[in-house]
DNA sequence: TGTCAACTGTCAGTGGCTGTCATTAGCCTC
DNA sequence: GAGGCTAATGACAGCCACTGACAGTTGACA
């Protein structure tokens, strides 16, 4: 019986620690700084080696970006559930909104929601964590264009078009990351409002003449 | 006579050393890879102790894009001297083509053009480098955010459409980076066509309907 | 020419990370 | 349920990036 997949109490062992690590690493970055927070402080909240440690990540910023990763599949699998007939970016913009209603249920498994959170603001605001998030975003990109490739049916080595759209619609997701992460609420609610009003934006700022002054207002900045 | 600035002994033996570092630095990077050079192997190339390295970069990073940095600037003047009845995205296009058809004169003080292309090549395809390039490619978005305002007579903080355009153009341009780093044509000429024909891109990938194909062509990827 | 300040070298030490090897502990068979 | 197999871990040594402290050297300038 059960021949699917049996957990087993040494995979169990091993989920547990993996997910200890990553509860005590996040805790002590978004309390005392990543920088500040060295490899042995974690462990030893653990109470593993430093050499188990290193083999569960590659490295000490991989721990901080542990469930960074579960939002980001949860987010493509929100897009790829989009309906066919929507046009790619109005997919991309649902799905971001949709997969921002439900990031609870995608990460509450391993660490409350008010700390992915916390972890996010943390990021957006050390250095040291910012660059490798925004090299993780652009491989994420490159999938993203891959399935809207499918969706329409192109092929995206040889139609700029997915590539583009997704690097238009990544450019204004760094920006409202940036601006949420530079600014004073760190709510998700105050992340989807900032989102929707700079996708708004998109129109206005590729206009001919600005000072037409047509398709503003909705959007305040910090 | 000469109250301006006059070199003095000092500073110009400093700017020898710090070139001296670069170059090494650079030719070591591109012949051996990043990860595979150290910092002794630099400073023993340039006969200087460890210590004087660290003095004159924060990090082992920082050398890798002291002429990045020089082109960076080089286009933050190109933009700045477009002429201000042009839109704003097409003073960010014209402001890149001209620059990297000038790019060689901003450089070439301190290494060959080749060297250079060698090195944004290098880092397009080492992480270690490529993370901090994007962070670093994030704050010139902020930089040129305010340049554009500027141009318009806008406040940056208020107008969500100076970030947005830059955040737009960004965008694009990270993708046509990233596709001539993972090309085969490391040449100024393939980068300016990649450059302008995705910029060509913007508007189909923006279209409601794919399907009626208008707007295509002149894009050749990969 | 002598004094000051800037620049540099040496040394010791920390922290991230890796290879190696012995030990432990889940798993599976008889 | 005793044994062997193997995955997982711990302990240790070592590399490399980077830093603080202190001493030595060398332009700058009176």
């Amino acid at each position: 019986m059960d021949t699917a997949s049996r957990p087993g109490l040494r995979e169990l062992k091993k989920q547990r620690t993996r997910d200890a690590l990553v509860r005590a690493a996040l805790e002590l970055f978004t309390t005392q700084g990543y920088e500040q927070t060295t490899v042995d402080e974690i462990v030893e909240a653990v109470d593993v080696s430093q050499r188990t440690f290193f083999r569960y990540f590659a490295g000490k910023e991989e721990v901080a970006f542990a469930v960074q990763a579960t939002a980001e599949s949860h987010f493509v699998k929100a897009v790829r559930g989009r309906p066919s007939h929507e046009p790619p970016l109005e997919a991309l913009r649902r799905a971001v909104m949709a997969s921002w209603d439900t990031i609870g249920d995608a990460v509450e498994a391993v660490i409350p929601l008010e700390l992915h959170l916390r972890t996010f603001q943390l990021i957006e605001s050390t250095p040291a964590l910012l660059a490798p998030h925004l090299r993780r975003q652009e491989s994420l990109e490159e999938e993203l264009a891959r399935v809207i490739a499918e969706r329409e049916g192109l092929d995206v080595d040889t139609d700029p078009r997915p590539r583009v759209a997704v690097a238009l619609f990544g450019g204004v997701m760094r920006l409202t990351s940036r601006l949420w992460g530079a600014g004073e609420d760190f709510s998700v609610d105050a992340m989807r409002e900032l989102t929707a009003s700079y996708l708004d934006q998109v129109g206005p700022a590729l206009a001919e003449n600005w000072h037409t002054d047509d398709g503003r207002g909705g959007a305040d900045a910090e």
